[in-house]
This record gives structure tokens, C-alpha cells and sequence, in this order.
DNA sequence: TCAGTATTCAATAACTCAATTGAATACTAT
DNA sequence: ATAGTATTCAATTGAGTTATTGAATACTGA
């Protein structure tokens, strides 16, 4: 009777197999920035490089391997190479991910206090509310993002000013209105940084955690292209 | 201006590399075949080795891998530690990263179909129906995993009995009315094995590819202990 | 065709991981 | 205490992964 000792056992090794091919492709560092960045929509290889400060043929063959492991598809247009993720269900695992890692790894909510939660930033938004005051005008919703990322997909109603320009911009924004800033999501931080530099400025600022990919599992509308 | 070629860099570093200790522990098939088992239920190191088929050390060490990225936790009583999911999104997290696999991953279904796609086993159940027709005694659920899984949870109204069992238990078995196993889910052998061997005997058997974490998440009532 | 640019490939060296082995530890029951 | 069992540890080996480098390829526009 070795039958019940290996029921199956080349099927399970196969399968298994398989999908560690997922988990080998999200057990880089390197490789789950490159994703969580696409999460924000496509780019090339060159721009993902730069934004990560890695070498181009590092990144090419990282995204390589997440487009083996079919999280990502590419596309080439001319000279470039545009990478972006195989479905939505592939933001929802990364959410998914994030989400684990952020409840079960008391390291990453020390690293993000001692970076991230500086003078009271961390208050929690209403989105609900938010939706409707945006839509009364009662607030100014910034994406501080690069322009791609806005244009690529953003909360409805959001002026994109990307956090660079933000300074010399300053002049467009209210000074009475709440400014409700928001970047890739909870990690990211560019909205951090806008907030303390609008307060420092005398401005009503607070930072939404989520990005595009959280507002839109929430189910709300997310809108494209140029305007807001 | 460096300011914007590293911003936050050290601060995104440290956090990718302590979300890659989630990647690094699911990108080993070993790993996975363990987490998946304990989805199932609390188990011991031993009594995994030998569902896995791996030497009780190697088990060990994987384990303790899986416990150092906090996805289980170990308890000792007596001579035996126990292992169990770290909590219930771990089991989400599971299920998520094994619908994005089996989308993505064409390999996987080919592998499926290639062992479990006989003889027609592929239809699918209408759950809300079946917890119908369980309640009015139309059918019968069968719950083909070994019996210390039933009694960690199991679809109510199931009957436990385990695959190796089953052969001289089939008298238990109602000849006219439908019967309904399931097991540890989707790509789990037990159920499609039930099955064949029912149906060869002139049963009239279906097999349910949820398993008790997926049925959960649908949002339906699962039972624990003993009794169906 | 040629120069120029974006991307990929191939080879390498440093590093990390997986499975095995045998020994050590933790605990229970006698 | 002692024997016995479950688990963990430590050391080893071979395999796999990462980042780097320089060359090759793919494409555009003159």
C-alpha cells in the first residue's frame, strides 16, 4: 500500500512548482518596487530604472522575470519597451501582499513611523465624505505624482501637481480650502512630503494613504487622461 | 538637485525588503504545499512531513521560515508543536495568490487538466443550491480529507469520511440521492478520486472544487468539531 | 546606409537557498 | 534518573539568484 504515501505526489510537485513561480517572482525587493510602480500604470524601461536607481539591464531583466511569471506583459513601440501589469487581479494581489505584509510584519509599521509619521500626519480621511466634497468644492484634491501616473489613471476632480513642481505651483492652490494630498498609497512619500511642505507654508493640508489602485478596490471612480 | 534621483530611498529600500520576506517565504513549492495544508487546519511538524512526503527536518526548517515571515505561528504542548495560519488574511492571501497562479499561469491549468479533467468531473456546483439541498436532505456532502481537517472546520451538513476509508464504508453511502464531495479545493486530488470510485460503483457523484477556506470566503457558515 | 538610442543578452563573481546528515534539545512516561 | 519520541540545530554540498559589465540587437530618423 505506497499508494496513500504519495497520492498524487507528481501532480502536487507540479503544481506547486507552478505557482512558486509567482513566489519567486515577488521574493525580490527590486522586483516588488518595479510592480508596485506599474501598479500606478505602464512605463518604460528606462523610466522605471531611473525612478529606482537601478542600472537599465538590472531592470530589464527584473521585469523580465516578472513577465515570465505572466505578472506583467510588454509591448514595443519603437525604441521603447512598455511594461504593464497582466490584469487587475494583479494590483489586487499586490494590494493583497501589501496588506499582509503590513499587518503581519511589526518591522514595516516601525520603519514607517520613524519615516512617515512625523507632526500628526497620519489622521485617517473620510473617503465617502470626500467624494462629496470634492464634488461641492468645499476641498482640492492634489495628485502630487508624475504627470504619467496622473494621466495613466487618478481620483476624480484631483489636479495633478507632480511633487517637484510643487513649490514654484504653490500660487494656483487656496489658501482658506482643505488640500487633500495623495501619491502611490500608504508607502509612498511624495504626499508626505507635499503636506509638510504646504503646512510649513501655511497651508490646511492632510494626506489621503491611499493610491489609484486602493481608491479604486474601494470602489470608486477612477478618472483618466489629462484632465481632472 | 540629487534631491529627487534618491528620494526616500533608504526609506523604500527598507520597505520592499521587508515586504520581499513575504516573497521569499511563498517562493519555495515546498513552502507553499505546507501553507496550503495548514489553510486546512492546525497541524503538527511530523504529521506534515508525512502529508508532504519531506524528511521531519526539512519540514521543520520551512516551517520555521514561514513562522519568521509571520504568516504561521507555533505553539508547543508536549512533545509536539503545533503550526497554524498567523491569522485569517493569511488564508485570503493564499487564495488570492493561487487565483492570480492559476490565471496567469496557463501551465497550471494544463497540468490540471491533464490529471483531474476525467471523465467529465468539471461541472460546476451552484453553492447557494447545494446548502438548499443539503438543508432539505436531497444530498449528500461528502468531506473526503483526513478526519483531523473535518473537525478543524467542514461545510455543514458534511459527512467525514476520509479517502482511505471510503471504500469499505460505502454502505453508508444513499444509492439514489446525489452525493457532493469536496476536499482541500481546487487542486486537491481527494475529491476527483472520491468520485471516480464512486461513480464506477453506480453512485450518482459530483465533485464541489471548493475546499472550507474557499467556501468561507464566499461568505457561507462552515462547522467545526466532531458532528456534521 | 548610417548614427544614435532603448533594450536585451551573455558571462561572471558574490551571494543566498534547499536538502541532507547526524547530533543536540525538549519534553513525557515510567 | 532513564528511555523514548518530536522537534530543532549546525554543518555541508550543490543549485539557484543577484548585480555588474560589456557586447549585441532592435528600431528610428536623417
Amino acid at each position: 500500500m505506497t499508494r496513500t504515501l504519495h497520492t498524487g505526489r507528481s501532480f502536487k510537485d507540479a503544481i506547486y512548482q507552478q505557482f512558486a513561480r509567482i513566489g519567486k517572482a515577488v521574493a525580490s525587493p527590486r522586483r516588488l518596487e518595479l510592480l508596485d510602480l506599474l501598479c500606478q500604470g505602464p512605463r518604460t524601461v528606462e523610466s522605471l530604472a531611473q525612478e529606482t536607481g537601478q542600472s537599465v539591464a538590472n531592470t530589464s531583466q527584473h521585469l523580465q522575470v516578472l513577465r515570465a511569471a505572466r505578472l506583467l506583459t510588454a509591448e514595443r513601440a519603437g525604441l521603447f519597451v512598455t511594461y504593464r501589469l497582466a490584469g487587475g487581479d494583479v494590483s489586487e494581489f499586490f494590494r493583497t501582499f501589501r496588506r499582509v505584509a503590513e499587518s503581519h510584519l511589526a518591522d514595516v509599521n516601525q520603519v514607517t513611523r520613524d519615516f512617515l509619521d512625523e507632526r500628526g500626519l497620519m489622521e485617517p480621511v473620510d473617503r465617502q465624505a470626500l467624494v462629496e466634497r470634492v464634488r461641492c468644492g468645499e476641498v482640492t484634491v492634489l495628485d502630487v505624482r508624475p504627470r504619467s501616473e496622473y494621466i495613466a489613471g487618478h481620483i476624480p476632480g484631483a489636479v495633478s501637481v507632480p511633487l517637484p513642481e510643487l513649490k514654484r505651483r504653490l500660487a494656483e492652490l487656496p489658501h482658506r480650502r482643505e488640500i487633500v494630498a495623495y501619491c502611490r498609497g500608504p508607502f509612498c512619500v511624495l504626499a508626505v512630503e507635499a503636506v509638510k511642505m504646504l503646512r510649513a507654508r501655511g497651508f490646511k493640508a492632510v494626506r489621503l494613504e491611499d493610491g489609484v489602485p486602493d481608491w479604486r478596490a474601494q470602489g470608486f471612480r477612477v478618472a483618466a487622461g489629462e484632465n481632472p
